[in-house]
DNA sequence: GTCTATACGGTGATAGAC
DNA sequence: GTCTATCACCGTATAGAC
């Protein structure tokens, strides 16, 4: 794909660590975990599948490691809600201080998840960020600061909560650059609020 | 799982590849399709192995089947706006009959799609239900009838029309009926499509 | 139509030289 | 740290009897 490797790059110990995680990324983001061997990664690297064992355990190890270095701003943003005024105009702000917390190059962790979406259900991905686990915490946070506490309304605000996720969905294949992608989130996320908070 | 299999169920020719239909579309929707072996598909069924082959050329084969059973959606909505009096007005009609399309068991074929999002993309499938080869085409007959034709509104627009992809990614891991996985995708779509052609 | 038996390839992973 | 060589395993797929 696009220059994860540089022409004649020596790297240093824990700089490999990294560079193996990068292309594992992204490998895994643009062809699925499952269907990404040690060899391509290793080929991409310039450098031998055994070589890998040197870094990682294995190949789940790798992922794993995916998981762990992504911050969990699914902590963050709870620890952050509970400090502030319990009204439904707290929902709006904490949805979207969620999508916010996605921007720029967390990005990547999203397009990883929606590409590989049974993977967050898995039981290698750490507690803190399996998907389910962590939406449910802040919809239980949340939800009871609905005017209206019913199915749908809970439903509609998972929805929002997934703005980012949703966006990028629909801007697969296309053109448009992540700029524009998390304005149309954010922009997504605000009207369905409205209509949710009204 | 569930009763994907009857007691003492001796099928006939054809129900033998529908069956087999059946037990692939739901392991590979819970599992994934690459992690699903043939071996486990025969196993549920009751079968060995090496009878799917009477059946089916390969694992892809079934694949293949299970994309071309589908009806074309995208052509039939298409074919329809056509035939309508093109207005502001019909992107939202439009809309909210592509969602109704995937009503009832056609969400099936919308779980499979969201749990092997790489799948849709991959050569396997047949043009026609490329997820983004279709919604490139309803989104180009829709666009131009938008008030402001922008980049963010045509990304709002795909978003609107993945409203069922939407809600079934914000309920996988809840209790949500389909009825309200449905119900909350109509309502989703109308409260994105009221703020995009305002 | 379904079975048993088998071929064949690629995968993750390890051992040990350098 | 990276290499070569090798392993066991499991996947898809085929051959041929019944």
């Amino acid at each position: 794909m696009n220059s994860l490797n540089t022409s004649a790059d020596r790297r240093s110990g824990v700089e490999t660590r990294a560079a193996i995680q990068r292309v594992a990324l992204e490998l895994f983001t643009a062809n699925g975990y499952e269907l990404t061997s040690m060899r391509e990664i290793a080929d991409v690297l310039g450098i031998k599948k055994a070589s890998l064992y040197y870094h990682f355990a294995g190949k789940e190890d790798i992922l794993r490691s995916l998981f762990e270095q992504r911050g969990n701003e699914a902590q963050e943003l709870l620890e952050w809600a509970a400090r502030q005024p319990q009204s439904p105009a707290l929902v709006e702000a904490a949805v979207l201080r969620w999508v916010d917390s996605f921007t720029g190059d967390k990005l990547r962790g999203i397009r990883f998840i929606s590409a590989n979406p049974l993977l967050g259900r898995s039981d290698i991905a750490p507690a803190g960020s399996r998907i389910g686990m962590t939406l449910i915490a802040i919809v239980d946070a949340l939800a009871p600061l609905l005017p209206h506490r019913t199915a749908p309304a809970e439903l509609q605000l998972r929805m929002a909560l997934l703005s980012i996720n949703a966006a990028i969905d629909a801007a697969s294949g296309t053109d448009f650059t992540d700029e524009q992608v998390i304005a149309a989130a954010r922009e997504h996320a605000a009207t369905v609020l409205a209509a949710l908070l009204a």
